[in-house]
RNA sequence: GCAGGGGUGGGUGAGCGGCUAAAACCGACAGACUGUAAAUCUGUUGCCUGAAAUGGCUACGCAGGUUCGAAUCCUGCCCCCUGCACCA
């Protein structure tokens, strides 16, 4: 009843990109490359973390990678790691985590799938959650487990080894998470694992065990971890630095043209699919300085939206940005609407409604308060100080005051790149109603 | 189990009865300069009070106590580190 899968054996060319551009290592190499000529359809594994299930373009390295061998016709495995996120990646600092209820899980893979498949086809993948098979381990099968590895195997991994040599605590617990995600490689019989180089490893282990268990044992396919906006860090949500996938155009944009130029090179390289020698182009006009590098981060920007919308959602973007630093305009898309009841407000703080030439507006408002209720600034002390700062203008007018005469539709920029728009609520609810 | 050292703001880390919302450094944020880059300079960096305060509140592992007053002293507890002991 299955039919034989349609594998296309790679070009020289395209075995050149699967392996070399945005790789680190390929363990081995040779067999990797034997089994894509092979003409077999493999089967791909790439686990995910269902408790962060925030996506940024640094996880797309490793989908980029799946989806040029998934188009050759190999089986795409999503892993969702509801177990090993309930353990916690050992990384020294994260303590166990509170376990997650399954509506969690099951919600933070939806949110995480849809993120993936817009990189991969969804069509072409398979998407199984690590419960369904550790549901039914027994204490013996955890013991049986472990007794496939020892310490000394553990203590090769680089953090625990480092924790070990400095009388850090390592929770027995920690071991685990390399453990299951290695079984998970058994289960699925997975030919290649995807991971970063931080997983180097996990996915090492899994290869190990795959042979102790007498299967094929996977290749191990180690990518670069992307570094973050800032220029130093890798990306992260928690270090604030990344570029989510679903980031809106605008701020996508945005969020490319802040990386330091020293960074340009390496996204295009890992985040790009600019061919190779315009990559030896971009390099050489970098080091000459031939040309200006905002002009090739404008490119590396306009890619990287292309790449999760289109072509024409870059070009917008482009000039939504601009139009925010030379004309100082807001693009739509970084605007955050407040939508206040005028009649409330002027109730509240005993200030008619005026209109002035056909413009609703009250009074006054206390500025701090809206740009907190709005979740701009996360307290009325932090705005007060952005707008004693000179932070907030309109209009390209700096904004001194605390107070502000309330009127549809006036903008406030807030620092460089966040935009606050007052909407008057009644006038919304009149329309609506009018038009009803 | 015994002995010694230690737990301070996002991080490192000073303070060791009032001058401490807590040095310094890093980070972060804002401003100037720029290309929303880098470098540099300046400012801000617990929260609240609809100007502000020598105003209020919260904060130095947790819980009590001494004191006019405690991050600082005392008691108990928890956790970490170092050494010794124990080790089926």
């Amino acid at each position: 009843m299955s039919t034989a899968p349609e594998v296309r054996i790679p070009t020289d060319e395209e075995l050149q990109r699967i392996t070399r551009r945005a790789v680190i290592e390929i363990i081995p190499e040779q067999e990797f490359i034997q089994a894509l000529k092979s003409g077999r359809q493999l089967r791909l594994k790439m686990g995910f973390d269902p408790s962060r299930p925030d996506m940024h373009i640094g996880h797309a390295i490793g989908l980029r990678k799946l989806r040029q061998l998934q188009d050759l016709g190999h089986q795409v495995v999503v892993i969702v790691g509801d177990w090993t996120g309930r353990i916690g990646d050992p990384s020294g600092q994260s303590q166990t985590r509170p376990m997650l209820t399954e509506e969690e899980v099951e919600a933070n893979a939806e949110t995480y799938l849809r993120q993936v498949y817009r990189i991969v086809d969804r069509e072409k993948t398979e998407v199984l959650v690590q419960s369904s098979w550790f549901d039914r381990f027994d204490l013996e099968d955890v013991i049986r487990l472990s007794a496939c590895f020892t310490v000394a195997q553990m203590l090769r991994r680089e953090d625990f080894a480092q924790r070990y040599e400095s009388h850090r605590p390592i929770g027995l617990h920690e071991f685990m998470y390399p453990l299951l995600q290695a079984y998970d490689s058994v289960e699925v019989r997975a030919d290649v694992e995807f991971g970063g180089s931080d997983q180097r490893f996990n996915l090492l282990l899994g290869r190990e065990l795959q042979e102790m268990m007498g299967q094929r044992p996977q290749s191990v396919f180690i990518m670069p971890l992307l570094v973050g906006t800032d220029g130093v860090q890798k990306m992260s949500k928690s270090l604030n630095n990344y570029i989510a996938v679903e980031d809106p155009p605008g701020e996508m944009y945005g969020k490319v043209m802040s990386i330091p130029d020293t960074l340009i090179l390496n996204y295009f390289t890992l985040a790009t699919d600019v061919p190779d020698a315009e990559l030896q182009e971009i390099s050489e006009a970098l080091e000459k300085r031939s040309v200006n590098p905002m002009e090739l981060k404008m490119r590396l920007a306009r890619e990287i939206v292309a790449q999760f919308y289109d072509a024409a959602a870059a070009q917008e973007a482009e000039e939504g940005f601009r139009r925010t630093f030379s004309k100082r305009q807001a693009p739509e898309d970084l605007v955050t609407e407040y939508r206040v009841s005028f009649s409330d407000s002027a109730k509240k703080f005993n200030r008619p409604v005026l209109d002035v030439g056909g413009v609703r507006m009250v009074e006054s408002l206390y500025l701090p308060k809206v740009l907190v209720e709005a979740g701009m600034v996360p307290s009325v002390s932090e705005a007060k100080r952005l707008i004693k700062q000179g932070a907030i203008d309109i209009d390209g007018d700096v904004h001194t005051s605390e107070i502000f005469a309330l009127i549809d539709g006036l903008l406030f920029r807030v620092g460089k790149r966040r935009f606050l728009r007052i909407v008057d609520a009644d006038k919304q609810a009149d329309s609506s109603l009018r038009s009803e």
